[in-house]
DNA sequence: TTTGTCATTGGCAGCGCTGCCATTCTCGGT
DNA sequence: ACCGAGAATGGCAGCGCTGCCAATGACAAA
């Protein structure tokens, strides 16, 4: 009897130890149809002498649809997705759930490898982000028949269902409420804005509105890579050097705007009467601050939740705005 | 041809529609075998024109082993198991396999039941961090004849396979580095020590160093609820409020750290000459802080990509010491 | 006792694929 | 033209479970 390479207990066995049927094993493990309490007893008994695990693959593939929920995410460094997956993963669990995750990079073509590499589970869902995706990313899920969830955006047309925010409003409303405050020369700090889609809606929408107020953006400095607090202290570095009359910066996110942040405070750079900074997502860490950041409160471990919850209860395809919360802070 | 309720195309079909038998299509869709090329082009036209996806849980169910890794992890929140996700899933993605995730907050009960829940998808291997867990877990994990990895700890004894380092080593090495730059009264803010017995592990032997020093610890500050930067924040705040003067403060992590470096800049606590912080873990934006963090940097990252790895060439069991980093940093 | 009802239970055909084995086809060598 | 080796291919029995249906048993009513 040694360990590895032992074959694994089954039903059959099971049933034959029990001596009952293995309909009989199934219907008690699953506590679905009707047995006697006796019956329930002599299988429960030789379920915990052989220590029977039930296979799930097998019962899955027995059975109609799977139990599994596929999420294809852009990013684990983004503690927005953790937040997303953590919101999720709590729902699906106590519906005997199982979450099953891949990581894009922001790369449409390796969503596409790993959405069709997913769909090859069977999941009774795909959970994405946002509504950029490759054509055959497309066609692929509407012909698989499990429901697919985009998240953190609204701004755009939903496959099945969606759950987020607008990304666009929330970009408009950041450069209102800076020029509410009087803040007239307004640089950016970026990543990644072409494969962060929600991070480029923020931003045009941001732009779109410092100009038809008259004053556009000052300044930008935008990276390709991820963001990083380090990006954000680096960037606001940079972009001060070249403008250094900018009265207010605009970050792609609260991690960018951290490392702004910590630029200032290094270098002595008084917040906000000398620059004013802004974020986005509003990450319990900007609270703490010795001043707490300006910036817009996302509800993403809501949206991660209720997307569960919408799979679980089969919705009807629908898009559901979760809007956000603008936090005015003390650094704008 | 609805898209929902429609049911998949099969591998039959597609054999069917190319001409060919079964397992020629099989053949040619895992490159095994042998076939020709004509056939091959056959075969990939059904496939395309029909869409056809392969079925994983019916190949898992006929093959022998899954092509599944189960990770069972404390917490979503905490970056340093995003980290070692992100190590692992990349390797992982690369040869084929799925990740799977399930989330225990930190409670062995919840483990236990969701490493038999795991266990029930026959994974070629389960993911775990530390090496703390209950009976069953152990015993159900010894039952089955999939991989163990136990991960971030190597101060036990492990089940298979363990990828880490030593929490004790860290907490002394962290004592002794503030004993040297002579501190003496020193304080500690904590979370969940009972819960995060990495955590705690660190924290008795940093305890233990500084009374072999003759310097016991001076007082310390400790929450049941994760760690947090705000957490940090108010547990110096109340440490100090009870114990003025100290020199010296180890934070469980750096997340809680920071947290106390920004009360201290709220409160014009000058760092390091008034007041010394030490954290753990060495996340990137220690670096950026105004004062670089002085901490201890842990292979998170390599540690995942380490198991993934151990897991793929189907290691013999081992405990793989991936050391850590002590960083001087400017705050201690 | 007889009959009907309903809770219990077992048997067995798949779910879609892979692995094994048998069969057929090719083609160089004689 | 014939043979043998190996390439190419098809058939089919499972993998372990669930869903359906038929069979059995128990018991109250007639």
């Amino acid at each position: 009897m040694t360990s590895r390479d032992q074959v694994s207990v089954t039903l059959a066995q099971v049933a034959k130890a029990a001596g009952v049927g293995e309909s009989t094993v199934s219907r008690v493990l699953r506590n679905h149809g009707s047995y006697s309490g006796k019956t329930r007893e002599r299988v429960m008994t030789a379920v915990e002498r052989l220590g029977y695990v039930p296979n799930r693959i097998a019962g899955t593939l027995a059975s109609a649809g799977s139990r599994l929920v596929a999420f294809v995410i852009p990013s684990l460094s983004n503690i927005v997705f953790a937040d997303v997956l953590r919101g999720a993963s709590a729902t699906l669990e106590n519906n005997q759930y199982q979450a099953v995750f891949a990581v894009t990079d922001y790369d449409p073509a390796r969503e596409e490898a790993l959405v069709a590499s997913m769909l090859a589970w069977r999941p009774a869902a795909v959970i994405l982000a946002g509504y950029e995706h490759t054509e055959r990313t497309i066609k692929m899920l509407r012909a698989s028949n499990c429901r697919a969830v985009e998240l953190l955006d609204v701004d755009g047309t939903a496959l099945d269902l969606a759950v987020g925010f607008s990304n666009r409003a929330a970009g408009r409303q950041s450069a209102e409420f800076l020029l509410k405050r009087g803040y007239r020369r307004i640089g950016y700090v970026g990543h990644d804005i072409d494969r962060d889609t929600r991070a480029g809606k923020r931003y045009s929408s941001f732009c779109d509105t410092l100009s038809a107020n008259g004053t556009p953006l000052a300044d930008q400095e935008i990276y390709r890579e991820a963001s990083s607090v380090e990006r954000g202290r680096l960037g606001l570095d940079r972009l001060l050097a070249r403008t250094p009359d900018l009265d207010a910066v605009y970050f792609s996110n609260d991690d960018m705007a951290l490392g702004g942040y910590f630029h200032c405070l290094a270098r002595g750079i008084v917040i906000p009467s000398q620059l004013a900074i802004f974020g986005y997502n509003g990450l319990d860490l900007g609270r703490v601050m010795p001043q707490a950041l300006s910036t817009i409160r996302t509800p993403r471990v809501a949206a991660g939740e209720l997307a569960a919850k919408l799979i679980m209860d089969n919705a009807s395809p629908q898009v559901v705005d979760l809007g956000f919360e603008l936090i005015e802070g003390a650094t704008a």
